[in-house]
DNA sequence: CACTTCATATAGCAACGCTATAGGTGCTAG
DNA sequence: CTAGCACCTATAGCGTTGCTATATGAAGTG
């Protein structure tokens, strides 16, 4: 079960942290796991990586090649907030398939200590607000809205990888996103303003929806569904 | 360095836990000091709370009611989406506050394994929001928009806790808490990203019934034509 | 009193991250 | 060729971690 004999101690090492990182489910991973797994003894670790910590933190190096490629490789759309867009994803992406590796790097939380590589994906969005600045497309610095896009997007895959595998739902992702994007963006482009929002009740609600519904004929629901819903809906709104 | 003595010793236990919580700096802390600052040993430890996790969540649910109680005492302003806003503050504010016990409570992720909080401090936003939603302010179903709201509000509390503290900019909390609310919020002239007009409203006015009316009980449907009405009401508001 | 039940202590296990020490290996200098 | 010198790795074990099998005490109940 260990690894090929030809490679040198230093890659064993790496690889076997890697894999471990990536396939073991819940429990944390030990250096002991790690060595066995490389064929190599304790202290050979330490002496090329210092610590555990630095052994993970060569692992991320090369994970964050990956996301880093990941990040850059989809050639730029011409609109710098769609590839932001895009980034948003793949970030989510890179934590949900690799969740291990993804807590040591961003989920390995501890006052006043830093994981280097935030500052490093900080960086790639900044870049690519960057553009977006310069298109006239953002009304935030965007050094400021990079930290606060990549914060927020931090907090949803932490939140997507604490829940069960079936419960995890990517709206949550591309809402949020969606959310943070428009929020710095200049696009005022915006329909519908709700103009009565002051006092609405059960009744302005229902009498809304109910001449909105009968406008746009909504396809949400089948012709005879939608005669007993406006129905009960009438019965509703005429109440009071 | 005792605690009293005349203390029972699951208390002596929950105070030792959460002072040595709330002081430590930097490093874990473990089951000994705590046993050791309480003045029993091990097993009753473990006789009271299970494991190690089980104390910290008696713990938690003490810190818990303290971060309620922050949530719930400012009067409600009669601006729901006000309040959401000072709710979001006052998160941020307990996580700076008390770094170790937030992240005992919000950072300690793992795949699959959700801390029990999140499910409740969802529950005081969705709550919140919902008040909005019966007001017609936001674009967006209280729940999804309680979780989306949230992941953003951890992922940046988490982010400033592990910033220096010279370099704490809580900018970085208010901008991207007035992003989030702005995006969900219908009462500014720029509003959300629904293309058609005609069916945003539909989804405005549904998404406010929707809320109006599990807040009421209305007894103008049965309960079985309610459930079905407020199953197509889902089904409506949550088609974009 | 006998008996059960609850609560605490003694002692220790297995696993953890890590290291002092020593031995083996391959290189270069004399 | 050999001596010396880095470099690398293994043996063995330290201190600490979370946790527990077992036993003892106290408190209530018949």
């Amino acid at each position: 079960m260990s690894f090929d004999d030809q490679l040198p101690p230093k890659v064993r090492l790496l690889r076997a942290a890697a894999e471990l990182l990536a396939n073991s489910e819940g429990s944390a991973v030990s250096t002991r796991q790690i060595t066995a797994l490389a064929g190599v003894t304790a202290p050979t670790l330490y002496h090329h990586f210092g610590d555990k910590e630095g052994l993970f933190d060569a692992v991320v190096s090369a994970g964050f090649e990956e996301y880093v490629a990941g990040e850059r490789d989809f050639a730029p759309s011409g609109e710098p907030l769609e590839d932001v867009r895009r980034m948003w994803d793949n970030h989510v992406q890179f934590g949900l398939s690799q969740p291990h590796l993804y807590l040591v790097m961003f989920g390995n939380i501890r006052p006043e200590s830093r994981p280097a590589i935030v500052a490093d994906a900080e960086a790639l969005l900044e870049e690519m607000l960057n553009k977006a600045a310069i298109a006239g497309q953002i009304n935030v610095p965007p050094r400021e809205a990079a930290r606060s896009i990549l914060a927020a997007n931090v907090g949803v895959t932490l939140m997507l990888i604490a829940e069960p595998v079936e419960e995890r739902n990517l709206e949550l992702s591309t809402m949020t996103r969606d959310s943070m994007i428009f929020a710095v963006s200049t696009d005022t482009a915006r329909g519908a303003a709700q103009e009565d929002s002051g006092k609405s009740s059960v009744v302005v609600a229902a009498i809304a929806l109910n001449a909105a519904l009968q406008a746009s004929h909504s396809d949400q629901l089948s012709s005879s569904e939608l005669k007993l819903f406006l129905e009960w809906l009438h019965r509703i709104s005429s109440s009071s």
